[in-house]
Formats: C-alpha cells, structure tokens, sequence
DNA sequence: ATAGGGTTAG
C-alpha cells in the first residue's frame, strides 16, 4: 500500500489518477467503518501537500460513516467554502445522533454564509424544528420552501413536513402539505397515519390507511404497525384481524413493529389469548415486544403471568426501559408483592431509570398499596418536577395508609405550586378525609371541585362525601346528598345503610 | 456524495 501511494505521490499532486485513488480508498472506509485507513488516507494527503480539501466532502463521509464527528467536523471547519453536500451531511449526522439543537445551528451558519440550501437540507432541518418544538421558524422554513419551488415536489421534503405539523399537533396543516401530492408514497401516507393516532383521530386513520390500499400504495411493517393502533382505540377486532390477514398476504408476518402492535390491538379489543399467541410468534423479541405482552397482562388482571413473562425476559437479558418497569410494578402493586417491588426499584435505580416519571409514580403507588408511605414519600422528594400523576399516587398512598391530613397537606401544597388538580386528585383527597373522619375538610375540597377548579363532582367524588357523612353519623345530610345527584347510584344506599 | 414514517405505560 505504502508504495502505491508514493508512486502516485510521483504523480502532480493534483492530478485525477490521485484524485480518484483517494476517492476509492475513502469510499472504501466509508463503506467499512474503516476509520484508521480513513485517517491514515487523511494524514498521507497532508503529507504530500495533496489539496484535501477538494475531496472534503468525501473526506467528511468517510468520517462520519465511521462516527467520527470531531474527525469531520475539523475538516468541515477547514473548508472556505463548504459545498453544500457538506452541510447536509454535517446537519444530517447531527439529525441521526438526536442533536437537534447542533443540527438548527450549522444550519443558521450556512443560512448567513449565503450557501442556498437544497433538499436535503429541508428535509433534515424540518425533522429539527420538529424535535425542538420550533414552530415558527417550521414554518418560516415552509414558506420559504414554497417561494424557492420545493415545497410539493420532494416526497422526502413532504414527508418530513407532514411529521413535522404533525408534531405541532397541527393536523389542518399536515393535511394540507399532504394534498398537494397528486403521488402518494407509502411513508408520506404513514407519517399522517401516525399523525391522527397520536392526536386521537383513530377513525380518520382507518379511513386513510383504506384510501392508502385502494389507490394502489403498498403498506409496510410501520404503517401496519399505526394502523393497528388505531384499531386497538377503536377496539374494532374486525378492522384489525383484516390487517391481520394483510400482514400475512404482504409478508410482514416477521416484521416486529407489526406484530406487536398487532399484540397490543388483540390486548385491547379484550382477547389475551390472541395476544399470547401473536407473542410466541415473534422471534426475535425486543424491549418493546416483551413490554407490550406484560402489559397487556397486567392490563387483563392477569399479573401471575404477567410476573413470570417479566422473569422470563429477565433471563434473557434484554434491556428494560421506563416502560418495562412501570408496568412490571404496576403488576406487583395489584398483588402488593412489596419485595419484588423493591427488587425492580433496584434495577431502576441500577439502570438510572428511578427518577422517570412513570416508574416513580408507579413506586409510589406499590409502596403506599404496601403500607409503606415513608418510603413511597422519599421516591416523591426525589422527584425532579412537579408530576400530577405521582402526587395523585401520593395522595391514594395516604388516603389508604389513613393519613388524611398528610394528604390535605400535599394537596394544598399542590393548589400552592399552581398545578390543577383533576378527577382523581379529588377522589384521592376526599377518600383520605372520608378515612380520618375531616369533616369540614372534606365538604370544603367537595364544594372547591366545582367552585374553584371547574370540574363537576363525579360519583366517586359523591361516594366519598356519602362516606365521610355516614361515618360522622350525618346520615341526614348523606340522604341529602344522594338526592342532588340526578341518577343515584346503587352503591350510594348501600354505603349508608 | 448528503434526506422522510413505526411498535410498549399512568
């Protein structure tokens, strides 16, 4: 090797012969992951007063194909005048490596160094703006697009608006880019699929997947996978077990996005046993696969299972996500397993998961459910933010462990620190005076429910108040109660009687 | 040469 390159050393240093024989060494690394050649082909040029930096571009693949950013972004920086290849690529590994923030900035340095961006740029820089939550500099960038002509032409470019008006929660808007295609593309369509699940249009999903099919545009493993979302909210088994039989016909059957969203959509439409038996079809299971299948479990009270699928995929050593462990606890908390509780709060604490919102509100809830307040009160100090759900569980585990004022307290702490309370906070704080017998408290919160936070009484919210009456032996009013509600429920009486 | 969509939880 050596020798060949001094004898193209021998050769003008700029002559095409050595220009192409670099070029096919760094295509070579970028191919490989080769980073030593790629810096060895780097340094030699150097060496040889070879002018790299007309291969930059190349140069800076090679590097980034092979993760060396800081390699790629000192040649990126070297360069005069980066072509804007470069750019793109510089933007789009920031992009991959979920630095958005990084990805925004080169693109506001090669916005005032007067590089007009192309295509590529638009459709990574989009995919920025939507991470970040930068809508209007999103949509600055559309109209910009539109004014330079390449707004309804790039499927990439309409894709990544649809995603990114999507992610804004801006569905007219999506639908709108989306309208302007006469073609249709399979992720074009996804991506607006997946923008009326996440925004709960379920039915306007079904409806587009049906036009998707109809014209003619072939379905894959992710449009299955959002499709069958909306089918599972829907719990339209019909709808979904024809996208079962699709699957199969297309041959996405081993595709694991597919197949476990086609175990939640079973889980969802009621039928464990689909569910079970979609599960042991998938091979090569995932975090995700394995998540989905135990809460589908704990779901459908079916925890004993549930428990024993979590050992299994324990011992296959596959990794745990926040998902994983609130849903393994929420298992426990139903069983009040309080040792295996504390075995999953230590691999939570192991894999630095402990302070996820999720988990923590799930610990709390297991370890108030097991009379443990104490312990469920110091995951709630160690959590980083104010979190409705962790301060409802909070409240529960005092309303069950009969610290009624402890949880008064905490509630007004919450009215305090500006966060609004819902259902379930009221029910959590009205039960908790209702077990401590806190009379005035409780008809105080009762009446605020509706006074100072706008919500109307629920029937639970009734049957606490009928509760904490009766144990006050207020059965007058308790009766009087019941008659204000329009349809009176059953268990009201008997809570009384 | 550089680019777009997905699955699991309160």
């Amino acid at each position: 090797m050596k020798s060949i390159r001094k004898f193209y050393h021998a050769l003008a240093p700029t002559s095409s012969e050595t220009f192409n024989y670099y070029i096919s060494i760094l295509r070579r690394c970028a191919i490989d992951g080769d980073i030593c050649e790629a810096r060895r082909a780097h340094f030699d040029m150097k060496l040889s007063g070879f002018p790299y930096l007309g291969l930059g571009n190349k140069l800076i693949d090679a590097y980034l194909k092979c993760g060396a950013v800081d390699d790629a972004r000192k040649i990126f920086d070297e360069m005069p005048q980066p072509h804007v290849v470069s750019w793109n690529a510089m933007i789009s590994y920031y992009i991959r490596s979920r630095r958005s923030q990084e990805a925004v900035n080169l693109y506001h340095r090669m916005v005032f160094h007067g590089v007009v961006a192309d295509e590529y740029t638009f459709s990574c820089v989009l995919k920025a703006f939507a991470d970040l939550g930068y809508v209007e500099e999103g949509r600055r960038v559309h109209g910009r697009l539109v004014i330079n002509g390449l707004g309804s032409g790039n499927m990439f470019v309409g894709s990544a608006l649809v995603d990114m008006y999507v992610k804004f929660g801006k569905l007219n808007e999506a639908r709108a880019v989306f309208d302007q295609f006469g073609e249709k593309d399979v992720v074009l369509v996804t991506a607006l699929i997946v923008g009326y699940v996440q925004n709960g249009e379920d039915r306007r999903a079904v409806l587009l997947f049906c036009d998707m099919v109809n014209g003619g545009v072939q379905a894959n493993e992710f449009t299955f996978a959002s499709v069958l979302i909306a089918c599972g909210n829907l719990t339209e088994l019909q709808s979904g077990m024809t996208i079962h039989g699709l699957i199969f016909k297309t041959g996405f059957e081993c595709r694991n996005a597919s197949q476990t969203s086609l175990l939640s959509m079973y889980s969802k439409c009621g039928l464990v046993d689909e569910s079970l038996t979609v599960f042991s079809g998938i091979a090569n299971r995932n975090t995700v696969t394995w998540t989905a299948m135990i809460s589908c479990l704990v779901y459908h009270h079916r925890e004993e299972l549930a428990l024993s699928v979590f050992r299994d995929m324990l011992r296959d050593s596959v990794m745990l996500n926040a998902f994983t462990l609130s849903t393994a606890l929420r298992g426990c908390s139903t069983l009040a397993l309080f040792e295996q509780g504390k075995s999953i709060h230590g691999s939570a604490i192991k894999i630095g998961l402990d302070r996820d919102r999720y988990v923590s509100a799930a610990l709390i809830d297991i370890y108030g459910k097991c009379g443990r307040v104490g312990m469920a009160r110091a995951v709630f100090d160690d959590l980083l933010g104010i979190d409705l759900v962790s301060i409802n569980s909070m409240i529960y585990g005092y309303a069950q462990n009969s610290e009624g004022s402890k949880a008064v307290e905490l509630f007004n702490m919450m009215i305090q620190s500006g966060l609004e309370p819902n259902h379930v906070t009221f029910t959590g704080v009205l039960s908790a005076c209702s077990n401590a017998g806190l009379l005035e408290e409780g008809w105080r919160l009762f009446s605020s429910i509706t006074n100072d936070h706008g919500l109307v009484p629920s029937i639970d919210h009734y049957a606490c108040m009928v509760d904490l009456l009766g144990r006050a032996g207020k059965l007058g009013e308790a009766e009087e109660l019941i008659t204000k509600i329009k349809s009176p429920d059953k268990v009201l009486w008997r809570d009384i009687a």
